[in-house]
DNA sequence: CCGATGCTTCGGCCATCACCGAAGCATTCC
DNA sequence: GGAATGCTTCGGTGATGGCCGAAGCATCGG
């Protein structure tokens, strides 16, 4: 079967050391240039050059090119969610448990990070249950659902969970379970409407070129108010 | 980080093409003895061995010994969903079509197989579609769920879809996009029950060594009228 | 017991590929 | 125009790892 060989070619393009660095550090979603996913894959640039071309031909990165600059990033949420499923196995795989934490750049990994498109770490973790605690939705390992009473509190918050318009039924959401808290957080259109909308209104901040987020003291206010957070 | 090395340890062991092919013969979710997949994947059984206890202790699968055979499966259903879904990026990737059929064995591939523990193919397509368009379950791109009709149509047929008891809310389901088809098929709990249910009433039944299974006349017939299901 | 079967380990061959230094294009800024 | 920046291609080196032949353990059958 020839399907086969592009499947090999896919996986070993992920399996290089180097290479999964950088798309691990595309894994929020944006766009970096060839220089800074050499400096987070600690390779020089000519080699992180041949490794971005193997991966754009390969079909998991798209680039953009910006004046002298190239822009790379994921080439569609299908790759985000075959990175997320390596990464679960991986975790699965490789209960090494080191001391805890590595570092303070680690720990704000934890507390809270961008997953592609929607909020991982323990703050995604504390939304998703919190939600779910409130009967806003249901989750199981392999899929979610939106309620009644949720698809009210989001409407209350102004985020429209149905863009395409075309939504007759139920809204549905996916679950994506954490690396670091091994716990399921949420995914899928209502995941990344909802990081969308904690973006926006400033509740929370991307830092630096990390994958970390900072929660705001007025995101702090409506994690509380809102969903019943008390520490993050 | 430390868990970008198990990542790439992860991906690398799916990235080579003769583990790709018993990664792939093992994706129907049975057990397959050492000899068994050193003959897929085309290599001698010495390089198979080498394949298969990297694979084994890098978590992927798991062996079970029975006298003087050794039978490997994969290690967890994560695991076939992180086949699954990097069989989906190459897919997406690898469009290089050919002439729309390769011979019968692949036909036969396309018309109905199993995927690890649910049903995939024109038949698992066809399924899903005709369960979408009675109203029995609603699927996105990236979750399903079992409508009130759903639950009556599948305790009718004497599938339990409550296995663990403690299901209070709705049952959920996934949608996992078919290979040959590029449609969603049904998946997860609700999708192996019912692929369980199509296998011990005779519905299909599986085909020698390959992911294919044969549609019974007593299959055709059901399918026909419990789903409107004409030609499969 | 002894041969056959299933599987593994060992040793050596070979191809692939990651890596960097150096040099070459393109773009932007002065 | 000239220098600096971002990125790429080229060439050569080194290491990883896939592959098989041969031999070594187990298990099953007679």
């Amino acid at each position: 079967m020839a399907s086969n060989a592009a499947f090999a070619e896919v996986a070993s393009l992920a399996g290089d050391p180097a290479r999964a660095g950088m798309l691990h550090a595309l894994m929020d979603g944006r766009a970096l240039t060839a220089t800074e996913l050499a400096r987070v894959a600690g390779i020089t640039p000519q080699t992180a050059s041949g490794h971005l071309t193997r991966l754009t031909v390969g079909g998991l990165l798209t680039v953009e090119k910006q004046g002298r600059h190239r822009y790379h990033r994921l080439a569609s949420p299908a790759v985000a969610r075959m990175l997320e499923s390596i990464m679960q196995v991986a975790a699965d795989t490789a209960p090494p448990r080191r001391k805890a934490f590595v570092g303070p750049r680690d720990l704000a990994l934890r507390a809270a990070r961008t997953c592609y498109d929607h909020l991982a770490g323990h703050l995604g973790v504390a939304l998703a249950d919190a939600l779910v605690a409130r009967g806003d939705i249901e989750l199981t390992a392999d899929a979610g659902i939106v309620t009644g009473s949720g698809a009210a509190l989001f409407e209350n918050l102004g985020i429209d969970l149905a863009p395409s318009g075309k939504r007759k039924g139920r809204m549905l959401c996916r679950p994506c379970l954490d690396w670091s808290e091994r716990r399921p957080h949420l995914a899928g259109a209502v995941g990344a409407a909802l990081c969308k909308h904690c973006l926006t209104e400033g509740w929370i901040k991307h830092v630096d070129g990390s994958r970390a987020v900072a929660i705001t003291a007025k995101g702090q206010r409506n994690f509380r108010e809102v969903f019943g957070i008390g520490q993050a």
